[in-house]
DNA sequence: TATAGTATAGAAAACGTTTGCTATGGGAAT
DNA sequence: ATTCCCATAGCAAACGTTTTCTATACTATA
């Protein structure tokens, strides 16, 4: 349509437009402190406005500049949860004059490392990182980044470089005692595989709260995972409660509470129960985890173990632009605080 | 910590690793059909591998190579809407071999624009806009961009490039006629402020409706728009579904129906009409418009439009794909087709 | 045996910047 | 008038690739 191929303008076409130097040019368009005599600045600033330059961002960064954008990798942009702590992070990269590469890795290991490889070689800035894999191999890997890197909600036992984790072990007693107190006596902890930290330490919370006030032995753990290998995703959805709330439906002594993997899950749950009557909280006490804004806004409303991510972003970008700034720094850690919060979920004590 | 900053290693450390010139390097790592010895090629291979190279493609797109990421621009990420659209679209990219830099205007025309700035800037090999901006100023500098670009779900009117567009006027005249046809007769389209092509056309399709059933002129437009100037947001959320509810509580001779902007003021709608005791669909129908995956979690699950968000990113990403690899096209335009998903938010007739 | 052809390899230029170094001119100090 | 310094400006190298062009050593042909 537009024929030949117009190639950009660069500081040669200023430099001949001007009638100087293209490194006399460079500086003044770098605002470089080097004396430029005002009368050239000027001429130099006209031509580039005129022949519209941007600066070729690829041979800046490869005579040595750093590249201003960072790269975010989460589980699953999909889930809201994330989809806010992205969208958090991403305000802060804009205020730093930072852009973002949001990466999804689908609860899918191979595909996370794949988004890793791509990001260190496209030499982003710096990395937000919030893995499902814990093993060994890849915390191995993580240590050999060359890329400043920050990883933040689930962090790996033996990671070593800068992070700020979520307390799930608190969560997951928070939100068990929360339903103990109001008297409930048979809480199943209803999950998905139980494949990452992140879900293991909520399980563990849940059992210190659970021994801690002496309950029964009770089919406690409640685990459907059987689709998992048909589908790239970690559980963790809708379809998962609904499963889960089937399965529930079927013990034979009935639990008085279910205390879910996180909101999505238990939203599943709720509406499986209300299509066979039983009602929430009447008759079963339901909480959740996350605090996704969702959660507010389903009958009723769903009591929950809320995780900020407003606060997450916050530490996770100030640590990171600090690092990027001086990559000397001793590595640094920040566990942000579990929240109950309050709606109509679980019955009053 | 680890001391010196190491330096990556380039094809000159595999040349002299090898005993071979950056020449022959580069054509066996690159796969060119140069002919090379295979004794050297499995030697250069060995060093690279060993040397743990990856090519810095800083350099590459220097010295010509289009860059493999796609710049996707949406409204807001925190939309489940756009979250899901971005998900596809992206799962594209990579099945493509391309990067995704995924930016969220948070419905602010003039972070869009720097947004695209930014991405051209970085020299994106494609674009993926979906844009709120159709001033005709925005139109005509879209059409000055170097890079082939696409765009998605809202169309402004008078753009000329490729563009995938949906049927936002037919998506209302749907949405408007099933509640008609279910014997509704005041019928109010609730809606944060009508500035963007994809609101109006949605409310011509209601009117469209209205008008063919020969429905009598009754408070139709429900606006509330009362703090937009005090925030990032165009409006759209939940707690404009919330305002909105209560506006339409309000109101002497109460609505039989409403039509709601999109989902997730519906369920703000559909919550602040329960917790004044009017049921839904019984007391008022209520539809909603997207079909994100929420409509289908809540109760009663919320009869809406569906948008097809997989379809359009399947054709976002082909013809941007197809643009890449030969800018000499014509341009292409696809319009996705709205789909009326039943659930039990609206009377049986 | 001379000649051409073929397979293989390397030297060097180029992409668009940034920057260390050198060069020029003029004014101040001697 | 010589010396020195300071303010300006430009030259050219470097960043890590890709690619064109040239060079070498064989092998096959006349």
């Amino acid at each position: 349509m537009t024929g030949a191929k117009r190639k950009r303008t660069t500081i040669h076409d200023i430099a001949r437009e001007a009638g100087a130097s293209t490194a006399t040019v460079s500086r003044v368009l770098s605002d470089s402190a080097y004396p430029v005599s005002d009368l050239l600045r000027r001429k130099i600033r006209k031509a580039a406005e005129k022949l519209d330059y941007r600066p070729n961002i690829f041979s800046q960064i490869l005579k040595g500049g750093i590249n201003k954008t960072i790269g975010i990798v989460v589980p699953s942009i999909t889930n809201p949860f994330y989809a806010q702590l992205v969208s958090d992070l991403e305000r802060r990269c804009i205020a730093a004059g930072f852009a973002s590469i949001i990466c999804s890795s689908y609860d899918n290991p191979r595909l996370e490392l794949n988004h890793l490889e791509i990001l260190l070689r496209q030499q982003v800035g710096g990395i937000a990182l919030c893995t499902i894999n814990d093993s060994s191999a890849f915390i191995a890997r993580l240590r050999t980044i060359p890329t400043p890197c920050v990883v933040f909600d689930q962090v790996p036992d033996g990671y070593q470089g800068d992070s700020v984790s979520f307390d799930f072990r608190k969560g997951g007693y928070m939100a068990a005692r929360r339903l103990i107190e109001s008297g409930c006596k048979r809480i199943v902890f209803a999950t998905p595989a139980i494949d990452r930290a992140s879900r293991r330490l909520r399980y563990l919370g849940y059992r210190d709260a659970i021994g801690e006030y002496g309950l029964s032995p009770f089919p406690e753990l409640m685990i459907d995972a059987a689709d998992k290998a048909g589908r790239e995703s970690g559980g963790g959805e809708y379809r998962d409660g609904l499963a889960l709330g089937r399965k529930i439906l079927a013990v034979r002594r009935r639990p008085d509470a279910v205390m879910a993997l996180n909101d999505i899950i238990a939203v599943g749950i709720m509406n499986t129960l209300a299509e066979r009557g039983v009602r929430v909280p009447d008759d079963v006490s339901v909480i959740g985890f996350d605090d996704i804004n969702f959660a507010a806004m389903v009958t009723p409303g769903l009591t929950t173990i809320r995780q900020d991510t407003d606060r997450t972003a916050d530490l996770a970008a100030g640590m990171l632009f600090a690092r990027i700034a001086n990559p000397a720094l001793p590595a640094v850690h920040f566990a942000v605080e579990p929240q109950l919060v309050e709606r109509a979920s679980v019955r009053v004590a």
